[in-house]
DNA sequence: GATCTTGTGTTAAAATATTAACAGTTCGAC
DNA sequence: GTCGAACTGTTAATATTTTAACACAAGATC
């Protein structure tokens, strides 16, 4: 659509080249496209095509620096700046989520976890709070992201709910399917669909 | 490149499709196209080709029979028969996908958890064994499917333990590119990608 | 029973994404 | 310095996906 917008494919696949580069050891200053390719099974015209959107040049002979092929990569991926989120259900999965710590790797830090319990809860990493009082404290965070976990049958209410908090994107782990207005972003994210798809392709 | 495959972009959305399918109450016998592409927010003819793929034909005006949709999906996703998947990893996440139920329904059956810890525990609703039993588990229970959620460390480990241990299809959740020799199939979760893709889109 | 609406199914067009082909650079070895 | 190997970057060809266009079918309404 516009001019500047990356392939959705090239999008989805920075990640993986992001995580690849970063374990990377120190010393690796320069890489090549190929050897990317090989390590992540894709063709390495690919990854050349993929890496000259969002990043300069290569050498021949030589490949990529490393160094600005991340910062390039994680720029594109907005991952400079943190972006606050708060994730709303602390079952089994959304205290695992919150207890995990990858994703300020990828520019996202959850700042707190909602339940509809009253109590107050700091059993874990991060607080637990009392879901009536999201709205306030989504202002005051600047929070933009939330991250859905609750069963079924909530999800729908929690979301509403967050829209109004002033939320710009919701990540939703329920498996329904949300309303959502115009101007909020909604990915929804199926970890059985995963599966499916694995299942499937055993069984040929 | 086989007569009969499913187009891959067809596959993922299969799952979709049976999801909203199965939370539609019982007494709706029968959908249209249309509605189902209004709810997923998808172009309603992608929905109608998708469909003609894996199901037989539609009436006009009436739509689809819900029942013979899903039996129909499921059958195509391969959910009919159970397949048996261990998981090794027993920290937060590992633990969340253990006692999450949602997978059987596509087919899926995680039988196990596994952990480099030498004593059994039987904590959540799945018995959690020592790492070491492993092969003689899977071979046993003829396990087709690996779930790994332990740390980059010990990541590709573990895998290659489940390479001989007769896996067909592992499933990694772990931030390592793995090696998989050819005929195992891998997919590779990256819970942080769809984070790092929803906060690229924030930012525009 | 004519007509309108809501749907289907199919064919063609447009947009995207992947793969192949090739010419040009840089470095190391001789 | 000349040659060859290891890479890049670009252009063209293919394959795959998505979108658009249209003709027809079935029920509802009058």
């Amino acid at each position: 659509m516009n001019g500047y917008s990356i392939p959705k494919a090239t999008l989805g696949r920075l990640p993986q080249y992001l995580e690849y580069l970063r374990s990377l050891p120190e010393i690796r200053r320069t890489i090549s496209a190929t050897a990317i390719a090989k390590a992540l099974s894709l063709g390495d015209v690919q990854v050349r095509k993929d890496l000259a959107v969002v990043s300069g040049a290569g050498k021949p002979k030589i490949g990529y620096e490393t160094d600005k092929l991340i910062t390039d990569i994680e720029s594109h991926l907005g991952c400079e700046r943190l972006t606050n989120a708060v994730l709303v259900g602390a079952g089994k999965l959304g205290r695992a989520l919150l207890d995990y710590d990858g994703f300020e790797d990828f520019g996202v830090k959850i700042v707190a976890g909602f339940d509809c319990n009253e109590t107050v809860l700091t059993k874990g990493t991060k607080d637990i709070l009392p879901i009536r009082d999201i709205e306030v404290y989504c202002r005051e965070h600047d929070v933009k992201l939330g991250i859905i976990t609750v069963g079924q049958g909530s999800a729908q209410d929690v979301c509403d709910k967050l829209v109004e908090s002033g939320i710009k994107a919701i990540w939703n782990f329920a498996p329904v399917t949300l309303n959502v207005p115009n101007g909020v972003l909604l990915k929804q994210e199926n970890l059985a669909l995963s599966l499916a798809y694995l299942n499937n392709q055993i069984s040929k």
